[in-house]
DNA sequence: TTGACACATTCCCATATGGGAATATAATTC
DNA sequence: GAATTATATTCCCATATGGGAATGTGTCAA
C-alpha cells in the first residue's frame, strides 16, 4: 500500500506547509479569492489552485463564485478534530507533577492488570 | 518535488493513521516494547517497527534499551506544536452561535443601509 | 557454541505526490 | 465575436511512501 492520500482526512490535508499556510491565510484575512492567496503565498498559481483542491475535498474550505473570481472561505470547524485529538494529550505537558504522578499510577495499575488497545489475549 | 517526507515534521509524521494509534496507545498505556504495540495494533512486525521510527525521527517517541527489548516512550510534548497550530482557530468554533447571530444581523443592516464596500451586487 | 528470541533493516512494488509547463474553461469587456 | 482575465485541469516526472517477504543484528539461555 502506498502512502495514503492528502484528500484522506484532515490529518493528511494538512500535513502539507503551504496547505497551512492557506488556513493560516485565510484565517487571518478572511475569505479571499485565487489570486490573493496567489500573491499572498509566492506560489504558482496552478500549484495553489490544487492544493485548495485538496482543502475542499476534505471540507476545510468552501467556494462562492463571483463573476470570474472563486472566493474560498475557511471551514474551520473541520479543524476542531485535530485540536481535540492533540487536546487528548495535553495533560502531558500541562502539569508536569500530575502527569509524573500519573505514569506511575498507570505502572502500578498495569502491574496490577494489564490492558490492551483490542483485547487481554 | 514530491510530497515532503514523513519524516519532516511531527505533522507528517501523524497524518499517518496507524502512527496515530501508536501515539494513542502509548499515551494510555504509558511505554510498551515492540512486541506489545504489534499485538495491540494487529499489524506485521517490521511494518509496527518502521512506523516507530519514523516517529522517533521527529522526535515523538524515544526508546530506552531492556535487554533484548526496546520500550518505546511517548515524548508526547512534541505533539503540542500541533495543538497550538490547531489553537489558533479555536475562536471559529467556540462561538459559533454567536457568530452565526451576529453575521445575520450585519446582513439585516446591510439591507436597511448599503454601507459595505464589496458587497453591493 | 548453538539456538531462540526481539527487533531492525533491506528489497520490492503499486501508488500518490507537489510543482512546472501547457492547455482548457468560464466570465467580462471591447 | 474576439480578446482578456481568473481559475481549473491535464500531462509530466523525480521522489517517497506503506506494507510484505526475507534477512540482518544483538541479547539471553542452555
Amino acid at each position: 500500500m502506498a502512502r495514503a492520500p492528502t484528500t484522506s482526512d484532515v490529518f493528511n490535508a494538512i500535513a502539507e506547509p503551504r496547505r497551512r499556510q492557506i488556513i493560516e491565510l485565510l484565517a487571518r484575512e478572511g475569505a479571499l479569492a485565487v489570486g490573493a492567496i496567489v500573491a499572498a503565498i509566492g506560489l504558482a498559481q496552478p500549484a495553489v489552485s490544487k492544493h485548495l483542491a485538496v482543502l475542499e475535498e476534505v471540507g476545510i474550505t468552501s467556494v462562492v463564485r463571483d463573476g470570474r473570481l472563486r472566493i474560498y472561505h475557511l471551514e474551520a470547524d473541520r479543524l476542531k478534530q485535530v485540536h481535540e485529538w492533540a487536546s487528548q494529550f495535553e495533560r502531558f505537558w500541562t502539569h508536569q507533577l500530575d502527569r509524573i504522578k500519573a505514569r506511575a499510577e498507570r505502572k502500578a495499575a498495569a502491574q496490577r492488570s494489564p490492558t490492551s488497545d483490542k483485547d487481554s489475549p
